[in-house]
DNA sequence: TATGAATGAGACTTCATTCAT
DNA sequence: GATGAATGAAGTCTCATTCAT
């Protein structure tokens, strides 16, 4: 942990099509290091290396190394935000339970699977920086309170404290069984997914009986 | 990530009293501060200055940092091997599920608040060393085998790969949903208690319909 | 000190009116910035930035960072001789003491008070690199010398050790001065410049009575 | 000009013979470096070595670059100090002012005789850090308050603004010839230091005829 | 020709580890 | 055996200089 607060986020957004293409390039190449050996293991010099460029090249983008974390995450919140954004619609409503679980585990096994890292970096955010922390646990926060609305209009009798504990428990089962589901093969992947849908139905099905 | 393979794990074993004792300050020590700010921010002096000792103190027991961090896995292991041991017994074969997955579930927890480090520390094994990682995943596997084969006993017709599933599936809910458990007030900790017991039961009630 | 020795002072004499302006122009962006913070400090950037034109350009007029140091120094020296020339006259030696004095030092606080950087930047001349050391002392000799030869018109039975190191104590002296002068407000300065005046009157006449 | 705000000026003030004797070490080696180089081109690696220290051992007592220039400027300060405090004494005052003129210059030259860095180092204070600027000068003041005490006993009947005057131009008089005296073999110092006290006396004699 | 993005050597600083006391 | 001062390798970040556009 070098520092705890953290102005100036980044120092360029990169507008050109070239700058941008590095921009990403260079979170692509964090995400994987530091999925790899932890934030603190990786040297900035690393970073740089993997995403073809040099040390001096990742400070014209970032102010310093936590600032490359910092936009890791947000990256990975902006693509969350959409994705959930997605889940919770009007027709959604409509699916029996059954089905919407099925897509909602099957949306992000696709992006978790398409993003091998974001477990891992997310994990270490506590131990990061607070700033981070605040955002992850903001996020977290906004995440369940769009799924516990979902369920309020499931259900509308449950009251609030409760859809929002079950919003975060189904979250929370969800997201450790999909990293357990990447520690190996497709096909182990494939029959843990099985299992999350019948685990987190058998689970709201006590709730939801129809 | 400073070595990722190791030998000479500890400098020794302290028979004595009083060298037992300072060992295990070091490593209570070292938890909380892995804990805090992560294995790498952490200071061999830090981990001295807590155990109230100093760092060439802390070197007579260990060989290097990494050592630290695994006599502190070790020693947790060691733990939960005991913990588990006492949940698969004989008689624990003969209660009904619902009752045998709540007294689990508890000794779990109690387990789990007596040492709030454990989890953050757990969390960190991948990315310090390869052979912690070796470590921890051996152990799950251990356990996995374990609680397999106490399904097993319950429901004799599911084959060994399924138990197995079911077995690490339960796992890691319920350390995913402990750790929930643990980021906030002791009520909230009930709750989510209870929840989890509710999934499991659930769950696993699909399987051993009895 | 990046650099001991230097070739190459200039990459090309501007001809152009446009290109002998944007050469002024960063040599007075440098000057100010040299006197602000320090050779080292400075920045190419800086520089560049505050003559309204970008590093490359920069480096079209001077092979590296010294060589805008050098320059810089070389038009103070030019410009100092010019003024040194227009003093050591043929009418100047009919002047009595006090008149000559009186005028010297009024040019010198012109001179200081027009370029305000001008002495910040000569005093680091023998930091920055040895060929600027040689540069500045050599000019001082030169001056001490023109000095030293216009004390032996006013009496010249003094020999030339003694004559040169009147004219060394005196320059030095009146520069000293000057920088003092110039650390406060202008009535400050009018107050400096008259104590400096009646000091070197008060030493000189010693040594020429007349 | 790195920072311009310090704080925790130094990490530890040595009180072990052993550890006193490589804190002026160290301030001895910086010194001579910031002498011959300038403060931003001296490396704290040069500063160890040339004190026999690792970096380590510098870092142990100063928290940083900018804390050795600090800690020099103070002790060069508090030396100096001592000095005019043996300067400004009541039988002091009962000397007539040739003879007081001459031993103070004799004590000054003494003092920058021995420590040669001392006014290279001086020179510097504006570019590197505001904090030392600002210590420069107000001890730049408290001298010239003291000298122009003294002048007051002196000759009563001058104003102060015109007794601190008179102060702040003998100070500075007498620092640029210490340095232009500095500049060559011995011969050439004890000729200058000759000039300087009848360049004094010859200027303070019109204010204090007696 | 002018621009400013890219490079990478090198500076400052930390901290794991050793070892004299 | 215990202490904590000393060492120096290694990491983060800056900035002089180059060069593609």
């Amino acid at each position: 942990m070098t520092e705890v607060t953290h102005q100036e986020p980044l120092r360029r957004l990169p507008k050109q099509a070239r700058s941008r293409e590095r921009f990403n390039r260079i979170l692509d190449a964090a995400a994987e290091l530091f999925a790899e050996v932890g934030y603190e293991s990786v040297t900035t010099d690393e970073i740089a290396a993997r995403a073809n460029t040099s040390v001096g090249g990742l400070y014209r983008f970032f102010p310093d190394k936590l600032a490359v974390f910092h936009a890791l995450v947000e990256r990975y919140l902006s693509q969350l935000r959409e994705l959930f954004a997605t889940l919770y619609t009007e027709e959604a409503t409509q699916l029996p339970l059954d089905a919407y679980i099925s897509q909602a585990v099957d949306s992000f096994d696709r992006f978790a699977s398409a993003n091998p890292a974001f477990r891992t970096v997310f994990v270490q955010s506590r131990l990061v920086s607070t700033e981070i922390l605040a955002m992850d646990t903001a996020f977290n926060k906004e995440i369940a309170q769009q799924l516990s609305a979902f369920f309020a209009a499931y259900h509308p009798s449950l009251d609030q404290s409760q859809t929002e504990l079950l919003a975060m428990v189904s979250v929370e089962v969800a997201s450790a069984l999909e990293i357990l589901s990447l520690s190996r093969d497709r096909n182990f992947q494939q029959r843990v997914l099985t299992e999350t849908k019948k685990l987190l139905i058998a689970y709201l099905r006590q709730y939801f009986p129809d």
